[in-house]
DNA sequence: TCAATAATAGTAACTATTCCTGAAAATGTA
DNA sequence: TACATTTTCAGGAATAGTTACTATTATTGA
């Protein structure tokens, strides 16, 4: 992974913006920094600095892939009117955590979503992972 | 809402298929038994099916939205490989579910996703809900 | 410095979904 | 049943987000 201009843009600029912006907004900071900047070099180095750990390319709902600049443990809230994401504390995952989420958050707390992920059985046979 | 062959279809092929299917893999389904029925027409039929309760739009991450016949309270576990999604029943959401969890489904457990779902600040202030 | 290679800008292509239009089907009323 | 009203339909165009392609440019290692 080369060091260029455009990468060093990127993600200083996702860094600095605690929001989760999408590649479109993220985009628009960047080309006040680097005007002639295409989309695709964003989306690019947003899935390469992802594939490498530096960032976080978040897995929410929506129609558009979300980036976090900050790579620690923690969750998030998602307003279901605007879809705008906000951060939460690792491990606040209990129902009687609702009420300190809208607490913290400022949020009406509807609900939560709990996703697990991992291999399928056709796909732990096929790739022989244990 | 009127009763419509189409729309008649469309329900009863999602319930019987105990998958999560997309608005795509419904369509192939569908279209075997009506043949000149169009993809906006399944597409607008899911709307208006989950608009009403009748079935559940899955906000799950990936590109595709999905569709669940099954409207009862449950949640998911998506395999990061194929992107296929089984069900788990309802509540099972602590760390030490993980073991559980991959006993019932065959899965290996990644790791899970929590999302708070709410409505956030400045939202509750325009819309003046509590 | 210079060759090898990775990254870039610009654009075309692609995928999933929504929107639009005129025609057809379902329903309510008589 | 006949007819008017209204919903839904098929088909296709349009849109949004993302990825792929290509010729050019920049970075790196020797």
């Amino acid at each position: 992974m080369r060091r260029t201009k455009q990468r060093e843009v990127i993600l200083d600029e996702l860094v600095k913006l605690r929001t989760h912006p999408s590649a479109d907004e993220l985009y628009g900071r960047v080309k006040k920094r680097l005007p002639r900047i295409s989309l695709g070099t964003v989306y690019r180095n947003l899935e390469i600095l992802s594939r490498e750990g530096i960032i976080r390319r978040l897995e929410t709902a929506g129609s558009q892939r979300r980036f976090d600049g900050d790579t620690g443990d923690h969750q998030h809230i998602r307003c279901v009117s605007c879809g705008c994401i906000d951060d939460l504390a690792a491990g606040a995952d209990r129902a009687r955590c609702d009420a300190l989420v809208a607490k913290g958050t400022g949020y009406r707390v509807l609900g939560r979503r709990v996703e697990y992920l991992g291999i399928c059985p056709s796909c732990r046979k096929k790739s022989g992972g244990s």
